[in-house]
DNA sequence: ACGCGGTCTTGACAGTCGTCAAGACTTTCT
DNA sequence: AGAAAGTCTTGACGACTGTCAAGACCGCGT
């Protein structure tokens, strides 16, 4: 009977996560009544957020280690406790299963800086702390960057991803943008690059120096803080002449 | 007898073109003896060499156009008009093509501006036509430019490409140096940034434009002129304070 | 205690991949 | 012309891929 949307498209009462991409227990329905098969469906729901969240957090794992080329889904499940047919309950296809992953990694990258703006309290100490951070991430976090520029660049030829990835470029842009718009504030200067300007050069630096740093590179970090500094200085020279 | 190393190698004479990646008739044998034969073996050579330069050409449209992730031998025949047995002639295996493609593609690539460097006669004529190139070459050939990066960006997972990709990095890098020390010349100011930083900056810049680009932003060329101007004037006034 | 719905495993499917052997065709040399 | 070497096609192979159906398992509510 419903064979093949329990099993192709997903469960019955999580189907509507699957598919609304919302969190279906925010549209409330009548309240009152049915209030405790209500709260079973909740509990449902969420063990199956659970569980996909898990899986995605396994799949950024496997495609930080390999790469999207070579990414497959028996590869996936492998870095999990679970077997390779599980990927398709929870997920309708491969490309939902990244897409999601995609999702799943901006949250945890995109308020990187945030509380270094936050904490420091003038141009020079905030100069030093972020770019000592873009350092510190690229020998920490090396795998999860190359893992984002192998995923943005996909985009350049599957259409698939561009939307959420030009999202997440966004964000990045805009994170990049708070700790340049409050260096310029604490030096009381203004800056002449547009967001999308300082973001580009900043993240190519970084681009480089995550090349450098896979291939060996032990002074790659370094080069970076340096040249990161030296972007900044530039900044604040050229509108205080 | 000789089946093996005829068919999954190479042919006799050009398999020394195969493995030794020198031209083989450079290292010239007694030039007296067996003239003959030799200009025989020089023209299969050629030949050879000629055929696989075609083939990788094919290679290389064909990686622009579907990616690295999912361009197939068999669908690198396709653009050509041979069939599929015919790579395993010409190379040994699909690393083999690849790694040749990118070598290939670096001669086409690394001398884009030296023609502007050459022609220019002043720093703000340089800034012109160097920043108008790079917008024009954005709109032109951006199908080979995210074949590039998604080459880079394979050599970040993958360590056969690694060597070759750091070798045309940094000729890339000296192509952009021709250019900006230049117009440091012409302007009479020396650069305070490295001539790895200074392509860092205007390649994360262009790549971000190639990102918009492909996504349909029809004012991204015109941005990355802007963008680049806004740098090299940025040099600029840095040393002139 | 029973049954049901959600969860997970197993095994298979059709397709594609890189590779390679066998042989047909073509060119070149003697 | 015949022989030999070079070139290319054909078809197959084993491995791997995404997908999915069938059913086993398990915990929960009744």
């Amino acid at each position: 009977m419903t064979d093949v949307d329990h099993v192709a498209v997903a469960p019955s009462a999580p189907s509507q996560a699957v598919s609304s991409q919302a969190t279906p227990y925010q549209t409330a329905p009548s309240q009152a009544v049915e209030t405790n098969r209500e709260r079973v469906s909740r509990r449902q729901v969420d063990k199956f957020a659970e569980r996909r969240a898990q899986l995605a957090d396994a799949a950024l794992q496997t495609l930080a280690e390999l790469g999207y080329a070579r990414t497959s889904l028996r590869e996936i499940a492998q870095n999990t406790e679970f077997s390779h047919g599980v990927l398709h309950y929870y997920f309708s296809d491969k490309e939902d299963l990244i897409t999601h992953c995609v999702r799943q990694y901006e949250a945890a990258c995109v308020t990187r800086y945030d509380e270094i703006v936050a904490s420091a309290s003038s141009a020079g100490e905030l100069k030093r702390e972020f770019s000592a951070a873009m350092a510190q991430t690229l020998r920490t976090d090396a795998q999860m960057h190359r893992l984002w520029y192998d995923l943005r660049n996909q985009s350049l030829f599957e259409e698939s991803f561009r939307a959420d990835v030009l999202e997440i470029d966004q964000h990045r842009e805009e994170m990049i943008w708070r700790v340049i718009s409050r260096y310029a504030s604490f030096g009381g200067f203004s800056i002449v690059l547009s967001p999308g300007a300082a973001y580009a050069i900043l993240d190519g630096l970084f681009q480089q120096a995550l090349l450098h740093h896979l291939a060996g590179d032990e002074d790659a970090a370094e080069v970076l803080r340096a040249n990161v500094v030296r972007v900044l200085d530039g900044l604040e020279v050229r509108d205080s002449r």
